[in-house]
DNA sequence: ACCTGAACACCGTTCAAGT
DNA sequence: ACCTGAACACCGTTCAAGT
């Protein structure tokens, strides 16, 4: 929520075309991953391709929108988390919402990498997610159910992670990634921690991260 | 090794072009990613496109056969690691050498989920990666370093995962992977074994989805 | 045998013509 | 304001003409 003061609403045509193309990208990405072509999402949501350029200057920024869509979910399934008993348990099963989120989407997972940092609206959603994770962490880490030297980007980057693995093999063992996640939780327990080799990411490199991006996506265009 | 037998040499010209396109596209995936245009290697190389496609069918098959020469590396990098005196240290090496490896090799990295499962020159030589990895589990199993519920496709998918996430951020940390394998590695380790939710990966499983992937490529050409 | 670049099909993006 | 599809530039792939 929160993402741009809308100047002035759609016109009712436009508006509903909008819906529709929304609705058929999401369909066509998750299905077939973000290398559908911009015909067949016109074609599936029987608008011109050129209605679909209006609304999105870029391939890129439809994607975008979609990205942002799931980071919107994903942020109020951990604002919905914040409220159960066990802190640990609500950690753990953020982290497995999240993966079981992208592992559904072909599209998202292919695209979430690529587009944190290039677009302003995805990195506005990402930052809320940033945001409900830290506190879901510490809330865990108070009660001793997480090791203390690790932030929510550790959180987030494991995420991803176990998100990409799973999906390379979600058509033969959609579920396999939870293997995954055990090891990982096993090795986010207070009791197993062994020193960390590196310090974790500052928001000031997150930032740099940022800038690099919308240059390289610049040059690019 | 032990990919193929030739059936007979190349023309000395042949031979050289083929070098001279093997050099030219390793260093642009690895600096650019594989959208680099098959124009562009070809530039590169000093040959013209159709060379290119004599050798390669598909600019897929280019890119596996760079995915083949990292593998075998890292298999012979496992091989040397096999007569290390600390059989724990000596897989915790492993893990972190493969994804050193794919986080330098941008094209690698986003090559590799896609084509394993895809060319049979490729599941060769991950095949040995996936036996290398296995005897320096078992060896590290036993010698107690390592917990006994995981095999070696587990690893090799942590290790797929640390890379993906690695990649993302590469141009702002280009080690901060390496807090990500910790927190693995204190997963992996037997005292922090908590019980997994799913069993492993089967030989079956894996097949199966070398054919899906293999019938997938065949459907879209 | 092998090399080459013009030609083809396809895809993202633009834009003139329509309502 | 918004919609549309023909037109353009670009990219992977093919192939006729050359050595």
């Amino acid at each position: 929520m929160a993402t741009q003061s809308e100047p002035r609403p759609l016109r009712i045509d436009a508006e509903r075309n909008l819906r529709r193309l929304l609705d058929a990208a999401a369909e066509a990405f998750a299905e077939e991953g973000i290398e559908v072509s911009v015909a067949e999402i016109a074609r599936r949501a029987e608008v011109g391709k050129g209605t679909l350029f209006r609304r999105f200057p870029t391939k890129g920024h439809l994607i975008a929108a979609l990205v942002v869509a799931r980071f919107d979910e994903l942020a109020a399934d951990g604002r919905e988390l914040l409220d159960a008993e066990d802190p640990g348990a609500a950690m753990h099963a953020f982290l497995r919402d999240g993966i079981r989120m992208q592992v559904a989407d072909r599209g998202f997972c292919q695209a979430a990498g690529e587009v944190v940092g290039t677009f302003d609206n995805v990195n506005a959603a990402h930052d809320e997610v940033f945001d409900v994770t830290e506190r879901l962490l510490v809330r865990a880490q108070k009660a001793g159910a997480m090791r203390k030297d690790i932030n929510a980007f550790d959180i987030l980057a494991l995420q991803y992670a176990c998100a990409q693995a799973g999906t390379v093999l979600q058509d033969v063992a959609p579920d396999i990634w939870e293997r995954y996640v055990d090891v990982i939780v096993d090795g986010l327990r207070p009791n197993a921690a062994h020193p960390l080799s590196h310090p974790p990411l500052t928001q000031a490199q997150v930032e740099k991260l940022h800038a690099i991006k919308k240059k390289r996506q610049a040059a690019s265009a």
